[in-house]
DNA sequence: TCTGGGGTCCTAGGACCC
DNA sequence: TCTGGGGTCCTAGGACCC
C-alpha cells in the first residue's frame, strides 16, 4: 500500500474524489454580500413565503428549512427575511468552481451550492497528501468568498458526499477505504445519497438501518433486492468507484418545467387557466432563451390532496412560443380539470426539445404569420430583459397576475381564449394519450 | 418537515414487428 | 385458425436530486 507522508497517518485512496458543499449556502451568499447581516440570524425565501435557507445564527434559535416565514418571526422575532437572489448565488456558485478548477481540472458542477472533484494522482504535482490539498482547498474557499463548506475526501463520490456532510459547519472529514465503516455505522440509510424515502423504508424492511448495514449486505443479495441504481450505490459504499465525474458543463434541457402554488387554493377554472398561462409563458421565455424548441407538453392540476392529473400532448411542429401552445393547452384542460376539486397548484413542462429551427413552421401554417409571432415575443423579451419580469404579459395570464399586481402599472398583450374556440372539436374521435396539437394561430392584439 | 420549484433517470409494460 | 418466441421503441409513472 502506498504511503503519504506531511499529514499524520498515511491512508490510500485508490481514487481521490473530493466533494465540496456550501454550508447554508443562500443564507452564507447574503451574508457575504451584505457583512453587515454577519452574526445575525437570517433566512433567503422571502418571496416564497418560507425558509429556503438559514443562517447558523437562525438554526441555533431553532429556526429550519421548510418552516413557514410565519412561524420562523415567531420563533425569531429579529429574524431577517431576504429575498431570494439567485444571480448572486450562481456568481458565487461559479466562483467556487473556479476554485476547485485550481487544483483539478476534472470537476463536476453538481449543484448551485457543491462540486465534485478529482485530484487523484496529483499529490506530487502539489507536494501535500491529499488531506493537505483538500484543506488547502477549504481554506481558499472560505478567504475568498467568505462563506464555509463542508468538504469530503474519498475514493468515490458516494462516500465524499458522506464526508462533506458529516461535520457541519465547515467540516472536512477524509474517508478512506480503511476507515469507512466508521463512518457509514454512524449514518442512516436514508441520508445516503440516491438513497430516497421509498427505498429507505423498503430498506429497513429487511433490518437495514445505517449506510453501513447495507454496505455489508452479500452481492448476490443485493442484485436480487434492488434496482440498478441501487447495486451501483450499493458498490460505492463498499469503495468501489462507479459514478464518474460529469465534467461536461450541462448546457442543453431535457426539459423545462414551470410550476405555482397558491393560497387559496381554488377551483376556479378562469383562474387556474391563468396560472397555466403564466406556467407557459414563463417555460416558453427560458426555451427562447436557451434557443429551445418544444415538440411536446405535459400540464398539470394538483389537487389539495397532492393528486396529479396530468395531460400530455404532442405538438404538430416545434415551438416556443406561448401563443401556438395555449390554445391547445386550453381545449384539453377539461381532460385534468374537476369543478368540485380544489386545487393548489399549476404546472407545465415543455418536453422533446430541440435547437429551434431558422424557419419555423410547416406546409400548412402561413409563414408570415408564423414569423410575425415570433417578432412579437422577440420584443417581449427584449422588453423583459430590459423591465423585469412581469413588465409586459399574456391578456390570458392577468387573472393570475391580478393578485400580486395589485395597483402596480402593466402592459398587456393580445392573444386569448378565443384562440382555442374552434379547438375541442378537431379532436372528436382521438384518444387523449395519441392527440396532436394543430397549429392553429389567430391574429395578435 | 402537512409539503416550494426545477430538474434527471430508470423501469415495467404495451404496441408493433418479424 | 391458432400458436411460438423474440426484438425494439415508446410511454407512464416512480423515485431521486438540489
Amino acid at each position: 500500500m502506498p504511503t503519504e507522508i506531511g499529514w499524520g497517518k498515511s491512508y490510500h485512496y485508490p481514487r481521490a474524489i473530493l466533494h465540496v458543499d456550501g454550508d447554508s449556502f443562500f443564507a452564507a451568499c447574503e451574508v457575504a454580500k451584505n457583512p453587515a447581516l454577519k452574526g445575525k440570524p437570517v433566512v433567503t425565501g422571502k418571496e416564497r413565503g418560507i425558509v429556503s435557507a438559514a443562517t447558523y445564527e437562525a438554526k441555533a434559535r431553532g429556526v429550519t428549512r421548510g418552516v413557514s416565514l410565519q412561524e420562523a418571526k415567531r420563533i425569531c422575532p429579529e429574524l431577517i427575511v431576504i429575498d431570494s437572489d439567485y444571480e448572486t448565488y450562481g456568481l458565487y456558485s461559479r466562483r467556487m468552481y473556479a476554485i476547485m478548477r485550481r487544483y483539478t481540472p476534472i470537476v463536476e458542477e453538481y449543484g448551485i451550492d457543491e462540486c465534485f472533484g478529482d485530484i487523484t494522482g496529483l499529490k506530487r504535482k502539489f507536494n501535500k497528501s491529499y488531506e493537505e490539498i483538500a484543506q488547502a482547498l477549504q481554506a481558499e474557499l472560505t478567504q475568498e468568498l467568505n462563506i464555509t463548506f463542508g468538504v469530503g475526501l474519498a475514493p468515490n463520490k458516494v462516500l465524499a458526499k458522506v464526508g462533506s456532510k458529516y461535520r457541519k459547519p465547515n467540516g472536512f472529514t477524509p474517508i478512506p477505504l480503511s476507515d469507512k465503516d466508521r463512518f457509514l455505522g454512524d449514518i442512516s440509510i436514508g441520508s445516503v445519497w440516491g438513497i430516497g424515502p421509498q427505498t429507505a423504508a423498503y430498506l429497513t424492511g429487511f433490518g437495514i438501518k445505517t449506510a453501513l448495514d447495507f454496505a455489508q449486505k452479500k452481492e448476490w443479495w443485493v442484485k436480487e433486492h434492488v434496482n440498478a441504481p441501487i447495486y451501483d450505490t450499493w458498490q460505492e459504499l463498499n469503495g468501489e468507484f462507479v459514478f464518474s465525474l460529469e465534467t461536461e458543463a450541462k448546457q442543453d434541457y431535457q426539459s423545462i418545467q414551470r410550476t405555482r402554488t397558491f393560497k387559496p387554493s381554488s377551483s376556479d377554472k378562469t383562474f387556474l387557466l391563468a396560472q397555466l398561462s403564466k406556467n407557459l409563458e414563463g417555460a416558453c421565455r427560458k426555451a427562447r432563451s436557451h434557443e429551445l424548441s418544444a415538440t411536446t407538453i405535459s400540464f398539470f392540476l394538483k389537487s389539495q390532496a397532492f393528486r396529479y392529473r396530468v395531460c400530455e400532448l404532442k405538438l404538430v411542429r416545434p415551438t416556443n412560443l406561448p401563443s401556438d401552445i395555449l390554445p391547445v393547452l386550453e381545449a384539453h384542460f377539461a381532460s385534468v380539470y374537476r369543478k368540485d376539486e380544489l386545487y393548489r397548484t399549476t404546472g407545465i413542462t415543455l418536453g422533446g426539445l430541440t435547437s429551434t429551427p431558422q424557419v419555423q413552421g410547416d406546409l400548412f401554417s402561413d409563414p408570415a404569420k408564423l414569423a410575425g409571432h415570433a417578432r412579437i415575443f422577440e420584443k417581449v423579451d427584449a422588453l423583459t430583459d430590459r423591465y423585469g419580469k412581469d413588465t409586459i404579459y399574456l391578456a390570458s395570464s392577468m387573472k393570475a397576475m391580478a393578485e400580486e399586481k395589485k395597483g402596480e402599472a402593466h402592459t398587456e398583450y393580445g392573444t386569448s381564449a378565443s384562440f382555442a374556440k374552434n379547438a375541442p372539436q378537431r379532436f372528436a374521435g382521438r384518444s387523449m394519450k395519441k392527440l396532436f396539437a394543430m397549429p392553429f394561430l389567430g391574429e395578435v392584439g
